[in-house]
DNA sequence: AAACAGGTGCTAA
DNA sequence: TTAGCACCTGTT
C-alpha cells in the first residue's frame, strides 16, 4: 500500500502493489527521478511512498505513453499512430541511479508484456541520451554552467506524448505549475480513459474538441479554454499532423506548432524540446531570461528574444539541457527563499 | 485584502 | 519590429 508523499495515513492510492508485475530497468546512464519529474517540465507526476520497499525508496505515480509493437502488424490506420497510456510506478533506490524499477498494473484486456514496459521506459525517459557526456561538455562551457549541472546531475528531458504535451503548454502560459497540473488532472478525471491504478490517461483530442468551453473553463483552464479547445479542433481534424511534425526540420515544426492559438515562442519551444526532442531548442520563460542576463548579458535585461538566440549560440546542439540546467536551479533557489513554502511551519495570524 | 506571478494575442506606436 | 495592455486562477 502505498501513501501520497507527506500526507500521514493519507488515502491508498495502489491498493495492493504486491500483487503487480514490476520489471527493473537499466538506462545506461543516470537518471534523477526527483529532478527530472519535479523540475516542470511534465504535470502528471506524484510522489508516493512505500514504507519497507527499499528498490522503491523515492517513488513516483504517473501515466506513461506506451507505444504498440512495431512488429505485430497492426495496420489498424488509427491504433498505429495512437499510443495507449498507462499508469505506473517507478522507483530507484536512491538519486541519480543508472536503474529504475517500474510497476505497472496488469489489464487483462489488452495486456502487456514487460518487454513493452521496459521499451515505454527506455523512451520516456531518454535513455539514448548520453547525459555523462552532455554534463561534461556543459559543465566545460563557463563555471557558472559547471555549478549549475552538478546541481542538476541526472536530470533528463523526458520524451512526451506529442498531443499532452502540447495541450499542457498551451495551458501554461501566464500560469503556475501547481495550477497546471491540477487543470490536467482535473481534464483527466473528466475526459481521460482508466489507465490503471485509478488513474486517466490523458484526454484525446476528439474528447476535448467534443467538450464544451464551460467545462474546460471549470477544470481551470481560465482564458486559454478557447486556445486548448481550439487546437483540440484542429488535431481532431488533422488540421494539423502531430505524428507528421516528427519528421520534419526543426524551424518547420515551431512554424506549425506556433499556428496554433496560444502557441508562442516559448510554448514551441517547449513542445519541440519536450516532445519532438529537439535539444537544440532553448525556450525562454521568466526565469531563463532573468538567469541569461544575470549571467550572460553583465546583468542587462534581456528580451526573450535576445535571451533565445544568446542560449542557442552559446549552447547550440546542447542548448535544451543548458536550459533545463539553468532553470532546475532558478526555481531550486527560489523555493530556498525565506518566504518560500514552509509547511511545517503554521501561519500565526494576528486578530484572533 | 490587495498585490503579484505567469506567455500569448491584440492594438498602437 | 516592439512596447503596453488584458486575460484567469491561485498564493502570499
Amino acid at each position: 500500500v502505498c501513501y501520497p508523499e507527506g500526507m500521514d495515513g493519507g488515502e491508498a492510492i495502489v491498493s495492493d502493489l504486491v500483487t503487480v508485475p514490476t520489471v527493473e530497468v537499466d538506462l545506461g546512464g543516470p537518471l534523477d527521478l526527483e529532478k527530472t519529474l519535479e523540475c516542470g517540465q511534465a504535470f502528471r507526476w506524484k510522489r508516493v511512498a512505500f514504507p519497507g520497499r527499499p528498490e522503491l525508496t523515492i517513488a513516483y505515480l504517473g501515466v506513461v505513453p506506451v507505444r504498440p509493437e512495431p512488429d505485430l502488424g497492426l495496420v489498424q490506420s488509427d491504433r498505429v499512430r495512437q499510443s495507449r497510456q498507462l499508469s505506473v510506478v517507478v522507483g530507484q533506490t536512491a538519486p541519480a541511479t543508472d536503474t529504475v524499477t517500474i510497476a505497472y498494473e496488469l489489464d487483462s484486456d489488452a495486456p502487456l508484456s514487460s518487454l513493452e514496459v521496459e521499451r515505454a521506459a527506455l523512451r520516456y525517459f531518454s535513455a539514448e541520451d548520453d547525459v555523462i557526456s552532455i554534463e561534461r561538455e556543459l559543465s566545460s562551457k563557463d563555471e557558472m554552467m559547471r555549478a549549475t549541472v552538478e546541481r542538476s546531475h541526472g536530470l533528463r528531458i523526458l520524451r512526451q506524448d506529442p498531443w499532452e504535451c502540447l495541450a499542457s503548454y498551451i495551458l501554461s502560459s501566464n500560469n503556475s505549475i501547481a495550477n497546471i497540473s491540477r487543470t490536467v488532472e482535473r481534464l483527466a478525471d473528466c475526459f481521460g480513459e482508466p489507465a490503471g491504478m485509478g488513474r486517466n490517461s490523458f484526454p484525446a483530442p476528439e474528447k476535448l474538441a467534443g467538450g464544451d468551453l464551460v467545462s474546460l473553463r471549470r477544470s481551470g483552464c481560465g482564458f486559454r479554454d478557447r486556445y486548448l479547445w481550439d487546437a483540440a479542433q484542429r488535431v481532431a481534424r488533422g488540421q494539423i499532423d502531430l505524428c507528421a511534425l516528427q519528421n520534419l526540420p526543426t524551424d518547420e515544426v515551431r512554424e506549425e506548432l506556433m499556428r496554433l492559438p496560444g502557441v508562442g515562442p516559448k510554448v514551441a519551444d517547449c513542445v519541440l524540446l519536450f516532445a519532438y526532442h529537439r535539444l537544440e531548442v532553448f525556450p525562454v520563460d521568466v526565469w531563463v531570461a532573468r538567469a541569461v542576463s544575470r549571467h550572460y548579458s553583465g546583468g542587462r535585461t534581456v528580451t526573450p528574444a535576445s535571451a533565445r538566440e544568446e542560449g542557442r549560440r552559446r549552447f547550440g546542439r546542447l542548448a535544451g539541457y543548458a536550459q533545463e540546467y539553468l532553470f532546475y536551479q532558478a526555481r531550486a533557489a527560489k523555493s530556498a527563499q525565506p518566504s518560500g513554502p514552509l509547511e511545517s511551519c503554521p501561519m500565526v495570524s494576528r486578530g484572533e
